[in-house]
DNA sequence: CGGAGAAGTGGAAGCGCTTCCAGTTCAGCG
DNA sequence: CGCTGAACTGGAAGCGCTTCCACTTCTCCG
């Protein structure tokens, strides 16, 4: 049926070319001791010759070892994915692991179907470690990981608990830097758009900005919880308008949330930032673009990304990589700028 | 060193315990014919009791089937891959490939390291099939994959030639909607900003939007080429607006230079859609959101994704599923309304 | 009731690579 | 010049699963 597949050559075929033993071949390829210069040389030309690779099934058949990590990303959001965060974590991720030779495995687990296969994915070890992102509440995904007794790197604390493994971003540090430049720029009745209540980093960063009012003395006026999606920051922003007194000053928590309360703001005809001052979170590459350009708490998702899966990597080869809380800092621009804006 | 993993079961055990030979069990499992119901459920229990899951190295290697497609992104833009548009196309596969027993390998080939890895990843047959997307010009990535003799599906057309297995959207037809939907709102004084001008996508988009505009009679005032990012689009705006006489109409090879010229064009105190009508192309969640809100054309991105899964499956499984072109529409929105703007 | 063909059965041979183990070889030294 | 330990060598035993093949057992029909 299928056209035969012109069969690569094997290693006994590279050995015998090479006019030396298997094993001798084999050492030779995976630079091994205990084989002369001599045949270590005849190998690599017959490899060059051949056009010889490895079959990697079969490599990981004898060592255990697969070759690959999966990267998987749990949440109920459909649109989450969209966020150009993953995108940008993912970037980070395959850099690292271009230096290795591990491939990078991409499950989306949302949906049930999902999680099976990710289940199955462990209990096979179609994979030699794996990297957990986006965990809500308590997503059994993490414990199940950990049990399958590969390496796990969280992306992310999850809600509960610490893990061996994992890099974060200095999400209460970075709350509350906007909490203090909201302060400082004369903000006084500030209101915030979390994400879900059952995401560990929706609650450090609402904890981090209660924190940070709360030392300057300022009362939060609401707190409304978005999806981390636009949509869910725009009706949440809807909300916090309804309350009195007016808010003059909020702080989501992503920036894709941020540019839905941009949206909702201009729909009540309230200026940014003379009426409403905006800050977000995370600082990607849209921040920039928005009108007004958005003031976000800044953290490095592609380092993040990188850092996960340098973290596996180590952890893969034996070592206990430490876990790593990656630094933020505030974008300062238009949308709450350093001095209070005159109406 | 390492915690030794512990071992799952393996094929022989069930069989032991089910008190079969091996392939039987293996029969069993894969449900293939010739097992009798009395071992068929035997086995089953067995595999239940045990918990068993096969291991895919062993399998692949007895089979030469691995189990497992890869996606490879192929693009010198850095910052490309961050258009939602990847992750849409990724949701899409995901969820094709959710209803198979393939695996995901995503792979970001665009530095030479990347595209080393890639070609290694073919010779080794460590996928059974490729999607590939975004090629540039002559981009050897498409050959080199045809030559591996896996199956391939291209994802948008390539520059030259035309792969026996693709899918695409209706490129042409939909910049001519744009094209047209611009003059019968009386637009006269059209400008355009196309990608890339060594890619298929961006050559056929601008084909398409001249033969509209050709169709109506209507000249087009200047083609300038973004790279498919804010940043580009942001910029061909600034240069078509030095032209003259000044354009009342821009159409953009896609949503994220569309919204580099919303950018531009407000920089300049210029009215959208008063002034100048924004056209786009791609219709992700992200236009219903600009200010004011894009028009565009909208190609299925998701549904372009799980076809490419769809059809690559088709092929692994030996059949020969044609090419597919995805239908296009126009979404109208305030940036290009339908009547003309009066200022 | 005999015989043909379908269905069931399991031993054994791989799939391609790593690695243990039991030697060999060889340089260096007293 | 014999001896010792380090450095090579390669045969063979897996890694865990599929599948060919040679039988054996049913089923059903004339």
């Amino acid at each position: 049926m299928e056209p035969t597949p012109k069969r690569m050559p094997t290693l006994d075929e590279v050995a015998q070319r090479a006019g030396v033993s298997r094993t001798a071949a084999s050492r030779a390829i995976n630079n091994a001791p205990h084989v002369s210069r001599a045949k270590r040389e005849a190998v690599e030309r017959a490899v060059r010759e051949l056009g010889f690779v490895p079959n990697p099934s079969a490599q990981a058949l004898a060592t255990r070892r697969v070759g690959a990590v999966v990267l998987a990303v749990s949440s109920d959001e459909p649109g989450l994915f969209a966020d150009p965060f993953f995108a940008e974590v993912i970037v980070g991720v395959s850099a690292a692991l271009e230096q290795t030779d591990l491939e990078l495995i991409l499950l989306l687990a949302n949906s049930p179907r999902g999680r099976e296969r990710f289940e199955r994915l462990l209990r096979s070890r179609r994979a030699d470690g794996v990297m957990l992102m986006a965990l809500r509440g308590d997503d059994p995904l993490g414990r199940l990981a950990e049990e399958a007794d590969l390496p796990v790197v969280f992306g992310g604390l999850p809600l509960a608990g610490e893990p061996r493994w994992y890099v974060d971003a200095d999400n209460r540090g970075g709350a509350r830097l906007a909490a203090d430049h909201l302060v400082r720029s004369g903000r006084r009745r500030p209101v915030m758009i979390t994400g879900q209540v059952d995401t560990r980093v929706a609650v450090t960063r609402e904890q981090g900005f209660t924190e940070g009012l709360k030392l300057a003395g300022v009362p939060l006026l609401g707190v409304e919880a978005g999806d981390f999606t636009e949509e869910g920051g725009a009706a949440a922003m809807e909300r916090l308008l309804a309350g009195r007194p007016a808010p003059d000053a909020v702080f989501a928590a992503s920036d894709a949330m941020a540019i839905g309360a941009l949206r909702t703001l201009r729909l009540h005809g309230l200026r940014v930032p003379e009426d409403v001052a905006v800050v977000g979170f995370n600082d990607l590459a849209s921040a920039r673009h928005t009108n007004p350009p958005l003031t976000t708490v800044h953290q490095p998702v592609r380092a993040l990304g990188q850092e996960m899966a340098r973290m596996l990597v180590g952890a893969i080869e034996g070592h206990d990589p430490s876990p790593l809380i990656l630094p933020t800092r505030l974008s300062v621009r238009e949308s709450a700028p350093d001095v209070p804006a005159r109406a």
